[in-house]
DNA sequence: CGGAGTTACTGAACCGGGTAAGTGACGTGA
DNA sequence: TCACGTCACTTACCCGGTTCAGTAACTCCG
């Protein structure tokens, strides 16, 4: 049966109306209420195997599918969670970091039918106001957070909201929300361990954002195992990660009276940077100076000598970020997850001083 | 009935009942009705100043946000736009386009309060099912395309969805679809006029994934540019854009017999590996070999020579794409947007052949 | 054969905003 | 003095899907 546009007659240009199919159109189609429909569709009992088959039968048809402002309106729940990150265009795209990680997190996402609402701002206090406004519209459900800074009013502003939210980092940083994070201190003692072996005594680093917990953690565990090891005191250079910044260390580090012999650096684009100035200054790599990345990607492996590197899986650690954070918004409070710490890829770029 | 506590009364630990505030909590505050507070937050006439005061102030003091689910409903706008990327994540991961084009893109789409939604697919068919979702469920107003392919399900299918679409990239590619593209065949002119001119006269390049549309006319620009400067005929390898097919392929055409004197690369990290690969075969750059980056990062300034790149704004092209896209989304079809031409940043990695 | 239980369904209300169409209290001009 | 227009609000109903509380019809069983 038939019947004649409805309620909505002009269509303008011979098209469909392009109205959406909703449940009351199954419904119509069906002879049935749209109540029927909802339960049809939804599995759930009150309508006969044979209501529910043709009912899934028009949905299919007309290419039903449910409208997800209703759906979050009555459930009170998005299906979406958030990722708002404070850092420079020109930084975020160098660093194969969050690409990676955003990519992971996605994994995980897609495959509980969840979507990610992404935010570039340019400062940490913006980031608060997003994550703010998301929840307050009812846009998320919960969010991630990276790049956890000294003080950070996120954490506490976050907190106060009552939102479901995973830390990208050690738990340390993590206030009263929940970790998500590897082990940097052992991954580094492992680095400074195999430098010592190889007869290193002054391992000197190339640190990122001083302001960010986990440079300062890094710093830390570095001054606590170089003692440990009877390494010298470790010079530490901080940079805002770029290429420039780390080719500006390299140089000062290279140049200063007490010369290191190996050096690590805190992203893979400050070690190719260090790698090209070392050379430049008539270094060998490793010979002159070993260098270590933390993190690795294809660029480590494309230069030469190739890189060794402090290799991780991101992927896995954004999957196991947004698992956690499900889980949270799911079935409430979790306790944390530690994933994998790092391991270290010896490659062309360290080897025994001379 | 099991359950007891639904009323959400006895709270966890002293918190409030973390009930958002609607219209409706403001309006029993003022004294007034659900409506009168709309009209008021929306500045609409039909309330004296007084109250319109009253409500802002009780608005703003108990931290009210209109709840997006309830306004898309009524509105039937999601102020949401949709980016889904078909790329493996490692590869994603080391090119710095799409970060860099995310970042652009978000400038705008902050501005004007519209969210992004994006979702990382294993292949461009899952993309197309991700908008089909996205559009189904009402959760985007429009989405950008990018990563445009020979035969394309994609662009057929968002056009017959009706959806407001923005490709990114040729307009030859966009179909029906809205075009936000930068001219790559004078892009590439340029550049091989310059290699030309230096006296290069065998120009290979090193070029992206062969499906891709942008990679065609880069291959169809380059044969006919060639011919008319009176080139040889170009060596063209395609590669996934990796850094170690950018590797592979550099070597391919360093042993071949006819070794060209210049290799143009579809991306920085091949051009990176490439760099890597001439040196350690004992060739000097840009003595025996010049090379050109496509796209310009931090990554092409670092290495030793710095590369020859073609340089573009790239978030400033995001910005574009997402100017496009909002404008199409409330005042309907425009025409597409042609972005600047790419910028030859000559480096230290060309110069005339030995 | 009557009451209880089950099945398959429906009407009404709800989520949190929005719009259209009133309504009563004023002010104003003829 | 009265009809008319404005202002400042209100009532009623919508968006699309979910939930609760029925309600017939049918089955089962003592």
């Amino acid at each position: 049966m038939d019947r004649m546009g409805s309620e909505n007659e002009p269509v303008k240009r011979g098209r469909m109306p392009k109205h959406r199919p909703t449940i009351a159109d199954i419904a119509r189609r069906a002879g049935v209420s749209k109540v029927a429909v909802s339960y049809a569709l939804n599995d759930r009992p009150g309508v006969s195997p044979t209501t529910r088959a043709t009912i899934k039968a028009i949905a299919q048809e007309i290419g039903w599918r449910p409208n997800s402002a209703a759906r979050a309106l009555t459930r009170a729940r998005a299906d979406t969670v958030g990722l708002a990150l404070s850092r420079p265009a020109k930084l975020l795209g160098v660093e194969p970091f969050f690409m990676e990680l955003i990519s992971g997190i996605e994994t995980e996402l897609s495959a509980r039918g969840c979507a990610l609402l992404l935010q570039v701002v340019p400062d940490p206090a913006q980031e608060l106001e997003v994550y703010r406004r998301w929840w307050g519209e009812g846009r998320v459900d919960g969010v991630f957070l990276a790049d956890v800074r000294a003080p950070d009013p996120r954490i506490e502003g976050v907190a106060e909201l009552g939102m479901p939210a995973v830390v990208i980092g050690h738990p340390s940083a993590a206030g009263s929300l929940t970790p998500v994070w590897s082990d940097d201190s052992a991954a580094l003692r492992d680095t400074l361990t195999y430098l010592h072996a190889l007869g290193h005594r002054s391992v000197a680093r190339v640190a990122g954002l001083p302001e960010l917990i986990h440079t300062r953690l890094r710093d830390q565990a570095q001054q606590e195992i170089s003692a440990e090891l009877g390494l010298d005191t470790p010079v530490v250079v901080h940079t805002d990660y770029s290429g420039e910044e780390g080719a500006h260390a390299t140089r000062r580090l290279i140049s200063s009276p007490s010369r290191p012999t190996a050096v690590v650096y805190d992203n893979d684009i400050m070690a190719v940077a260090g790698l090209s100035v070392a050379q430049e200054m008539g270094l060998d790599v490793p010979g002159d100076l070993s260098l270590v990345a933390w993190d690795d990607s294809q660029l480590s492996r494309v230069v030469r000598p190739p890189l060794t590197a402090l290799s991780r899986d991101i992927p896995a650690y954004g999957t196991h970020a947004a698992r956690t954070l499900l889980t949270m918004v799911t079935e409430g409070p979790v306790p944390g997850f530690q994933d994998a710490t790092a391991r270290l890829q010896p490659r062309g770029s360290t080897a025994p001083p001379r």
